[in-house]
DNA sequence: TTAGGGTTAG
């Protein structure tokens, strides 16, 4: 309508308009139109360059983003502090590290490096790129700090695996008496995780209920996935319900909640009341209700949802819907239906999708589909340790021995380890963690104790331990008692 | 007129 009356008066040539255009359209979304704005201008200025490169990051088009500071920079036009700062942004989205660096490099001959703004994005930049050892040496170098760049240096730990440490890094900050806020918080409760400490969890809760953060809407939903992913269903239902405000991302994480807890019906009709309350359902959305249809069974139904999602909804499902479905035709025991599904995807299977077609033969032993999972997977990720394993699991529920054998000689010839598996429980606020057939811990005695005595009782309600897939570590003694 | 971080699946 605005644009209309600015054509209408031909006030289209004003440069100041036209960069004005450009940024609302960007931030309503509307990127195509931004674009043509840009590309319609006679004059652009620094202004014109940054609304365009800032607007196309915003609007997650990092790729041309960078495309466009790359062209910019060939032009007249100089870069000022905030076109070096969305350029980094694009960076950071594409983990682009050689053009990160680049930037840095320029924004370092500028000499305003160590702006606070631009600090937090060059660490972000690093982190996102998988390089926390840059990130870090930014964070210690800077002379003032603030809950941006503290955030972006947590999150950087957590995303390049250091989870335990980024908790760590919020409970030193809070106990040095640091400023935090709802957006800091949110990140730290996104770290939590099967193997963190759920009392540290409830203690971030007490602190959000101590600065009354409980309104905002990212904390609310950073609480559902925390209690949700440590294990307390019944603290995620508690935290959706007292919500006041709730938005698409509430309403995936609890459905999601309910997936993870094994009760896809709960899932579904969450999902109904989604609807009911007139809530656009995303693409994570179908993500979390195939996730729910896969673990309770329910086949039709996911199909419909994956139909729904296209036909009503048109989101266009991405490799992970397609990698869902297949789990959960697998896991249904519908192998060959699984692989049919797959040869009429409009891609070609990736990992993802792969892994589930394995996954599944390796549970329902059949070893003609799950050859040709496996064969895919090999050229696709040629040390992933998991096909090996996964194939040899199938020869051997089989009693192929022979191939079983050549198929672990394969894996121990391209020198690829299995990591070895662990699993771990919090008591008194401190984390116990065991590897098979673990001896270190000093209670080691009594734990086998137990472990025997509930053996047993398994045994006499009339439990047959599925022997199938035991493969390395325990001797053949266990295997035929 | 252009501005750094945050929550959802696996």
């Amino acid at each position: 309508m605005i644009h209309s009356l600015v054509f209408l008066n031909g006030f289209e040539r004003e440069i100041t308009v036209g960069n004005a255009l450009v940024t609302s359209y960007f931030k309503c979304g509307c990127s195509s139109f931004g674009r043509q704005v840009f590309d319609e201008m006679l004059e652009r200025n620094v202004v014109t360059w940054t609304a365009i490169i800032s607007g196309l990051s915003q609007n997650e088009l990092f790729e041309d983003s960078l495309r466009l500071f790359l062209k910019m920079r060939h032009g007249m036009v100089e870069p000022n502090f905030l076109t070096y700062l969305s350029s980094l942004m694009a960076c950071s989205g594409l983990q682009a590290l050689g053009e990160g660096r680049q930037i840095h490099g320029l924004v370092w001959k500028l000499g305003i490096q160590s702006d606070l703004c631009i600090e937090s994005a060059l660490m972000d930049m690093y982190s996102k790129c998988g390089s926390l050892e840059d990130a870090w040496r930014i964070f210690e170098s800077a002379v003032e700090l603030d809950e941006v760049s503290m955030t972006v240096i947590l999150v950087g730990f957590a995303q390049n695996g250091f989870e335990e440490e980024a908790i760590q890094f919020f409970v030193k900050m809070v106990k040095a008496g640091t400023e935090v806020d709802p957006n800091m918080v949110s990140a730290v409760l996104g770290v939590f995780g099967v193997d963190t400490s759920l009392g540290l969890g409830k203690q971030i809760h007490s602190l959000v209920i101590k600065r009354s953060f409980g309104s905002n809407r990212f904390v609310g939903n950073g609480l559902i996935n925390m209690y949700s992913k440590c294990g307390e269903l019944q603290d995620s239902i508690k935290v959706f319900s007292k919500m006041p405000q709730r938005n698409s991302v509430s309403w995936n994480s609890m459905i999601a909640a309910f997936a993870r807890h094994g009760d896809g019906f709960r899932a579904l009709q969450l999902y109904e009341e989604m609807r009911q309350e007139g809530v656009e359902p995303t693409d994570v959305t179908f993500l979390s209700l195939l996730h729910a249809c896969s673990h309770g069974g329910l086949v039709d139904k996911g199909m419909e949802f994956l139909k729904s999602m296209t036909e009503v909804f048109r989101i266009s499902p991405r490799t992970e819907h397609y990698a869902c479905v297949v789990d959960m035709l697998g896991r249904a025991g519908l192998l060959n239906e699984a692989k049919t599904f797959i040869e009429g995807l409009p891609m070609k299977p990736d990992v993802l999708i792969c892994q589930a077609l394995l996954g599944a033969c390796s549970i329902h032993g059949n070893t003609e589909v799950g050859k040709y999972a496996a064969e895919q997977l090999f050229l696709l990720e040629p040390d992933n340790p998991v096909p090996h394993v996964l194939l040899a699991n199938i020869y051997s529920s089989e009693g192929r021995w022979k191939e079983r054998a050549w198929t672990i000689k394969r894996m121990k010839e391209i020198g690829v380890v299995k990591e070895t598996g662990m699993s771990w429980i919090e008591i008194d606020k401190k984390v116990h963690s065991f590897v098979v057939e673990d001896k270190m811990h000093p209670q080691a005695v009594i734990i086998y104790g137990v472990l025997a005595g509930l053996f047993r009782l398994m045994k006499d309600e009339g439990y047959k331990p599925d022997k199938r897939f035991i493969l390395y570590y325990l001797d053949q003694d266990v295997k035929h008692n």
